[in-house]
DNA sequence: CTGAAAGCGCTAACAT
DNA sequence: ATGTTAGCGCTTTCAG
């Protein structure tokens, strides 16, 4: 049971260990006949490379931390599966530390991934402003990029959909059915994706009517608040229900449907992320896509690059998100 | 920039870095006056202990390998959630694999975890037959631990929960509330949950109708199975639709209620898993809780046992679920 | 192109 | 209770 090591190969082959790390390792030219020998001992004696000890002499673990809110929000799930793809792809491995919304735990959840040498970190911060001290100080040690939320200007290369083309995409497609009188359900808080679907919303409902940019109502990006949200407008008759995320919208539609109300033909319901729940709504939900894939894509490009630490100027990447039209709107 | 090390502890304190060793990682006693030196100096100089080399030397990484067959399957979320926060409390922590269904990935994830040194492997195998060699090999490697599904007889310890209780839960309730003409919509293969699932409704059904244990439709745990299941055994018009997971159960109810049919008076429908889908469908879902947490904590304490490797007969740990009544039945 | 030697930062024997 | 001595398995100078 004991592991084969360099030395054991370097032995079996007739050279020494340093030759047979190169082969293996593919640092430096090495004869192609020597090569051929090394490799055939390796795979006889079935080497296989210690990853610590490689880590502890190259100051490189091939680790990339990511840190989230909370695995169980349904929207993290795929993004989560799309950033192992892409790490896994480059031979990186991805350490998970899910912080159960809490800045504290978000805390130490970065320090130890910190201590275990995690060459960078992904994360999505728990929140705008009590995240940022933490996130600051990781930054000036690792490669750090933010993703699907903010976490100020100035702190970290960010990743995110650009919350504002969502936002017209839907007011368009509204205004072209002949929505007039839409209601935006959204978030209170300064995360970065609810300040910007509101602000966009508030930038673009002119076009459908004067008197929208005014109609707004804050609670939080949860079932519970889309059922309380209809509760409070439902009295006032919108005619398009523009929700902050898919949640809200799954909730606003399950109580409208108690109270009888004909969704889409009385009032739109849109919602924001295109979770898998979107599609299983009744009437299945019309939203915005956030380009999964592309986002993770962007984060595991940007974390390529640059030894990390202060330097530079920091990288802010809004990619465009696409609308989903289905039946509720 | 450059790290403090042990030595600079040792310099700073005036006593040898093994001594410093021992205080900051409490192996063995130390005269308290020392320590306090000892501690005080790494606290002014920001030591943070190097856990590449503490693992290089002491052979633990601290980290263990959480290997799952999709992320994006919503039953999972929750178990790595808990999983998560039962592995850091003990100050370990956790590598995560996606595999996309596949078994040459997993494989390939677990190879690369045993690379990288995990001390320990938990798996949700991809498939019952086509995972067993990849995970035996790896059970003789390090302690691995099955989760939520099996993978053969004595290849390692699992822990899932006890489905053919949860099944006896979903019979009893139904034969309580009057339902004479059930029928089960599970799915085919040998994964375990849809062997034992069945096998619980066949041992089980009798009790309802004796013709009941023969009324079961076979395809996958899709929504898309549980719609299909619908056009083909609506039909017959049963009383109940026992469900093998919330997914086919969500696909149910939508075509359900695309046929106009009144659930659950005409038609109970249950589920099982009580992923957060559950209490979102319309009607909410009445399905099998599992114990999410006691299966993560089982599966954590199965973990700290033993150094792995061939020894020992293999535990299997079943967990009681609880029966979740809501609307559907 | 290859070998010898020097550690990475830490822990574990072995002394004292 | 503390110090000294060896490395863990690997990469990387530095010579040759």
């Amino acid at each position: 049971m004991a592991e084969v090591t360099l030395k054991d190969v370097a032995l079996a082959s007739g050279c020494s260990i340093a030759t047979v790390s190169r082969v293996l390792a593919g640092t430096r030219p090495v004869g192609a006949e020597t090569a051929r020998t090394v490799r055939a001992a390796a795979e006889r004696l079935g080497y296989r490379p210690n990853h610590v000890a490689r880590a502890l002499r190259s100051r490189s673990t091939g680790t990339v931390g990511l840190v989230l809110p909370q695995i169980t929000n349904p929207f993290f799930p795929s993004l989560v599966r799309e950033l192992e793809h892409a790490l896994h792809a480059e031979g990186r491995a991805v350490l998970l530390a899910d912080c159960d919304d809490d800045p504290a735990t978000e805390a130490a959840r970065i320090a130890a991934f910190l201590g275990r040498q995690v060459d960078a970190l992904l994360l999505i911060p728990v929140d705008e402003r009590r995240s940022r001290e933490a996130v600051a100080g990781a930054a000036a040690r690792v490669p750090l990029v933010l993703l699907d939320r903010g976490c100020g200007p100035g702190v970290a290369d960010s990743v995110a959909v650009d919350n504002a083309a969502g936002m017209a995409l839907v007011l368009d497609h509204l205004a072209a059915t002949g929505r007039r009188r839409p209601c935006f359900v959204g978030a209170a808080g300064t995360a970065s994706a609810a300040v910007e679907r509101r602000a966009a919303y508030e930038a673009g409902a002119a076009a459908l009517d004067p008197e929208a940019p005014g109609r707004i109502a804050l609670g939080d990006f949860s079932v519970e608040w889309g059922r309380a949200a209809v509760d409070r407008l439902w009295p006032s008759r919108p005619d398009a229900l523009i929700c902050a995320n898919d949640l809200i919208a799954a909730g606003a539609l399950q109580r409208l449907r108690q109270l009888g109300a004909d969704v889409p033909r009385e009032v739109a319901v849109t919602g924001f992320d295109d979770i898998p729940l979107a599609g299983l709504a009744d009437p299945a939900l019309t939203t915005v896509r956030q380009p999964v894939g592309e986002l993770a894509a962007e984060a595991a490009r940007l974390l390529g690059r640059g030894p990390g630490g202060e330097q530079g100027p920091r990288h802010t990447v809004r990619l465009a998100p696409r609308l989903v039209v289905r039946d509720s709107g």
